[in-house]
DNA sequence: TTCTTAAAATGACATTTGTCATCTCCTAAA
DNA sequence: TTTAGGAGATGACAAATGTCATTTTAAGAA
């Protein structure tokens, strides 16, 4: 019997979750928590086998609280959702140790999740996993807003310093080629660059 | 009901995995392969849902047959086995889009990997996760001589990393502008690119 | 609702790029 | 000496790229 803790701040999606996974015949839902700080204080407790935590909270967020939790000893495998992709805390979430990383809208995925977490496997949403190499590696000593570069341009940049032609970024982000050519041709000026290849370098130079 | 193929070049494995999961009410074996070659020519017929894969394989590897299958227009989720921590693989599997990459020794948590990746979620054994950050930041380093790259060879792919146009190159190098565009072209072949752009990422991702 | 603005798409165009067959030198080996 | 082979060059060609003017679409504000 694989024993869970949830921690999301709505009480309405802490609901449905609990009735989810109480609904398997393997997972029991020991506990629910309304905020990080609460979870911090359960997980001594509880000793969950797993962790469901919303990763973008009132007050102490998601990772914070994971963090907190895991120093004081916990055991627990922690698996966190997100309603769509926070870029910015993949990081984080893997630095502290995390053993999931899912999207909220498929629900229908988290039992088999939760019971590859609980048996020492990490999981992530497959979205997640084409953004992982691109996510480690970059390194920010470059300040989009500087240029004001917009997110789907800086979408097309690292495409772009992946080697793809302007079709394939196309396909990959739902656009027409021609859209995607002047995305570039905007950057490129906005950068001050000539060609693709140039912002290739530019964004290893710059921005890696 | 998930159908899955099996892929490992040892008779005993594939048959102890195949037992492992047939013993699943929601799992069916479909296929056993015993070599990447055969997978490549069962995937289209059987067209699982999940592919379960050795990594290291006598004749074709992991790797290279799930990126033929995937190639092939193959919907399956990848699920690559590996006996210990192959550093090197880790890297390839991740860019072709493997959705898993686990330790064979825990078969237990065999059967939550495979319906987590057929519901779309990515699954990576424990170490692996913690070793992630590492292994993405690391660099293949290139050797030149492997590929015959000529001197000259390697001093315009510097300036092709310079983001320099071929009429550039060519006023730097004293040659004319239809000859760098022959050289550039025959290093691509030797690398296996398709165009500049490709050949600066190259050179940022594997050579500096 | 209408008006406004930004995002996305289109079409035309010049340029660059990559590929290929071919040709000219030049040099080293026979 | 002859010859084979490599480096460099040329011309032709299709494809990809970057630019620009313009149109369509979608979503918000009035």
């Amino acid at each position: 019997m694989i024993s869970v803790m949830i921690v999301d701040d709505d009480p309405f999606v802490s609901g449905s979750l609990k009735i989810i996974l109480d609904n398997e015949p393997d997972i029991e839902v020991k506990a629910v928590a309304n905020s990080g700080e609460e979870a911090v204080k359960l997980a001594p407790q509880v000793a969950p086998d797993v962790i469901v935590m919303d990763i973008r909270m009132e007050g102490m967020n998601g990772t914070d609280a994971a963090q907190k939790i895991l120093e004081n000893g916990s055991k627990a495998a922690v698996l966190f959702l997100t309603t769509f992709l926070d870029d910015e805390y993949i990081n984080k979430a893997l630095k502290i140790g995390a053993m999931g990383y899912i999207i909220k809208q498929d629900c229908g995925s988290l039992p088999s999740s939760v019971r590859a977490v609980a048996s020492g496997q990490a999981v992530f949403g497959g979205k997640v996993v084409e953004k992982l190499p691109d996510l480690l590696n970059r390194k920010e000593r470059f300040d989009p807003s500087e240029f004001d570069i917009t997110p789907k341009e800086l979408e097309v940049i690292e495409l772009v310093a992946d080697g793809l032609s302007n079709k394939e970024i196309a396909e990959k982000m739902f656009l027409g080629e021609g859209t995607v050519r002047n995305m570039v041709s905007s950057i490129l000026t906005k950068l001050d660059l000539r060609d693709r290849t140039q912002l290739a370098c530019f964004y290893y130079q710059k921005m890696v």
